[in-house]
DNA sequence: CCGTTCTGTTACAGTGTCGTTACCGTAAGG
DNA sequence: CCTTACGGTAACGACACTGTAACAGAACGG
């Protein structure tokens, strides 16, 4: 799970905008909406997103207008765009180099393909940070690459819940994450269940992991933390 | 993805010149820019690009003039050129054998189409470098040239996206890859699809690779990875 | 030493993800 | 124009996974 998005929604009809962020929402990024053009070049100059949905006819500025102004300056130049045109409008010079947006969707369109297009060009734009590929901890290894976790030279398999865990544990390790952290690395910001099912999810690590297992150590009151360093006990 | 190439903007348009450098820049490309007809000429001598794309009108010495010295010259003649022309323009000279030029747009021309000629002229021209020809993973076989699979030493046959996702699945072997990327590396990156495609596919994949079609492993909640190393039971 | 609070563990039912098949639209090839 | 192979989507079933609850045990405080 990647830091969360926001997305700068321009859009004059405020039903469909809403219904944009409604499902911008779901997704897991976090929307944002201007009902008028000057507002939304405003907010993207003042708080850039990381990706704009512009409507190209609005009222106060045109989103050409608005979309070329963003694409000069150099602030604001590397945020991607995509148009949202009626059919028959300029769609040419839009994604052409006069208006620069990075592509279009004509109303009216399927969210759900807006949804798609979305992930692509964030995708595109913000090619994958340089994060860590291994961790290890002690006889622990977790290669995030091949998703690969080993105790000594021996391949433990592990469930989707369980891998993350491990891996936001050995992310931080050494240091103590209460349970309501562990709930919004692991099962995601708007997760809403008993912190007690990190608990079981504990247990069933440690299982798996074996003897490896005792390093995930309980900090009464706080929550877990995995040990860095090999323990003498 | 390749070493990074570098590519020569001749164009005295400033804001042209800078959007299509951020284009080019934004596909992972090393955008260089000369202003004046001359200086680009000099700079392609001097340290020769990858590709340029050549302005027919410019100030100091027209486009047609720099492209047929370019061409004349046998340090500089393989670097492929892509013409930008206004419409109207003696565009038949221009790529015929007077001038020479490779490619050419028409302004105003979509940068997403342009981007897409400079990457389809840099593989004509660039045929596959020292990139691997042959892949092997457990007793499957790709031949990349000859286009031919194979399991043990039986050929199998298959289709457009079967070859695409096996090749991409083996070329980075071991390492998981989701449903997004695979979609994007096999489908194209302005694809909008469902992501459970992938799933058919693979399934096709397994099927028709038979018993090793087994090397293909589910990552549930992840994607898909193809086993590097024949797998001990 | 006892009570309380917190944690470990297990069982179980619900859910989500994936594999598979079928179907239909479409592109390719004759 | 017809045939055929191919590819995308939907539907369904299977099953691994997961959240919750319940109980047992440990740690802590007085």
């Amino acid at each position: 799970m990647g830091p969360m998005h926001t997305i700068l929604v321009i859009e004059d009809e405020r039903d469909l905008a809403e219904l944009i962020a409604f499902n911008l929402e779901k997704e897991g990024y976090r929307p944002l909406i201007a009902l008028d053009g000057l507002v939304g070049l405003e907010a993207a100059r003042k708080n850039p997103p990381d990706l704009i949905l512009l409507d190209l006819m609005l009222p106060g500025m045109a989103g050409t207008e608005i979309c070329k102004i963003l694409k000069g300056n150099e602030k604001t130049a590397s945020i991607p765009i995509i148009m949202l045109t009626a059919k028959g409008e300029e769609i040419d010079r839009v994604v052409g180099f006069e208006v620069g947006a990075d592509d279009y969707m004509v109303k009216p369109f399927s969210t759900r393909e807006l949804m798609l297009r979305v992930k692509a060009l964030l995708r595109r734009t913000q090619p994958e940070q340089p994060r860590k590929r291994i961790f290890a901890v002690g006889p622990i290894t977790i290669d995030t690459e091949r998703h690969l976790v080993c105790v000594g030279d021996k391949e433990v398999m592990l469930t989707t819940i369980e891998y993350k865990l491990l891996l936001d544990l050995a992310e931080r390790a050494g240091r103590v994450q209460s349970r309501d952290v562990l709930l919004q690395n692991v099962w995601g910001y708007n997760y809403v269940g008993d912190s007690r099912t990190v608990d079981t999810h504990v247990t069933r690590l440690r299982t798996k992991l074996g003897a490896a297992g005792d390093l995930i150590r309980t900090v009464r009151g706080f929550g877990y933390k995995i040990e860095e360093e090999p323990q003498n006990e």
